[in-house]
DNA sequence: GTACACCTTAGTCTTTACTCCAAGGTCAAA
DNA sequence: TTTGACCTTGGAGTAAAGACTAAGGTGTAC
């Protein structure tokens, strides 16, 4: 068993991290000591490892909620529902890179187009463009 | 001379928006009515412009406000402090895209694991994974 | 017995760019 | 003169994921 603290040392997150967890109902502790102290066993650390390897893959904390709650109850889902959920994050990560990507390219035309020497901004193609109502096309 | 609505209406934002930039310092109004009735002008238009321009590009309002204030008195900034402003912002956008592609990797590493059947979750490649203290490589 | 590290709760603050609301003033048309 | 569309200000709310603070209880080592 371990305390909040040892628990967040292990895994490299703070108290107020874990704390947040439980209030929002993705990860409490299996008991409390006689005075309140927060009692977190192994199948919490491997809980929060899982949080925590959901969130390197760009679920949000809503998202681990849902998948947290097919975990605990694996036979009641399928596995196309688990696929269908992270295809669907995919998809929203690779619309938010073609957004990107296309912001990326806007500003490469700028630098582009700028001497960027030491000379007054006052003819500046950057400033031009900005100021020209059709200057940037997506 | 605008009323608020007309302006916001002319250039597709709402009269919040403008409220907004005004009091963010990147919007006023070139003078009011007698009844307080916010008035712009064709300078203010193209200062909206510019604004909307440099959204689109992914600049904030902060770094939008950064940029008005070299826009309006230009002969006191040089073209090289636009361009590394642009060239720094297109490093802040490059950086997200890594980011992102590296998060939208780990999910097509999942995705492409998993059978998708309808079988139940008990066996699921993405959910041992996820449960894997090493499963995820970045 | 006291110092110090740890824990508790409840609450506020942060960032970004708005959005919405309430209470009230203004203006033009019928 | 009244209706309806417009405008004003001030203030609160939103999402996401915590960070931070205050006021206080607990555990242990010296």
């Amino acid at each position: 068993m371990y305390q909040i603290g040892e628990l967040a040392k292990k895994l490299s997150v703070t108290t107020d991290t874990l704390r947040y967890y439980e209030k929002h109902g993705l990860l409490s502790p299996c008991s409390r000591s006689d005075t309140g102290y927060r009692l977190y066993n192994d199948g919490n650390l491997r809980s929060l490892q899982f949080i925590i390897s959901a969130k390197k893959c760009g679920f949000t904390l809503n998202d681990i909620q849902e998948l947290l709650s097919i975990q605990v109850d694996k036979s009641s889902h399928s596995c196309h529902e688990v696929k269908s959920f992270t295809e669907h994050k995919l998809q929203q990560v690779e619309d938010k890179i073609s957004e990107l990507v296309a912001i990326q390219s806007s500003l490469k035309k700028l630098v582009e187009a700028c001497c960027g020497g030491n000379e007054s901004a006052a003819h500046c193609s950057i400033l031009s463009t900005l100021e020209d109502d059709n200057g940037i096309t997506h």
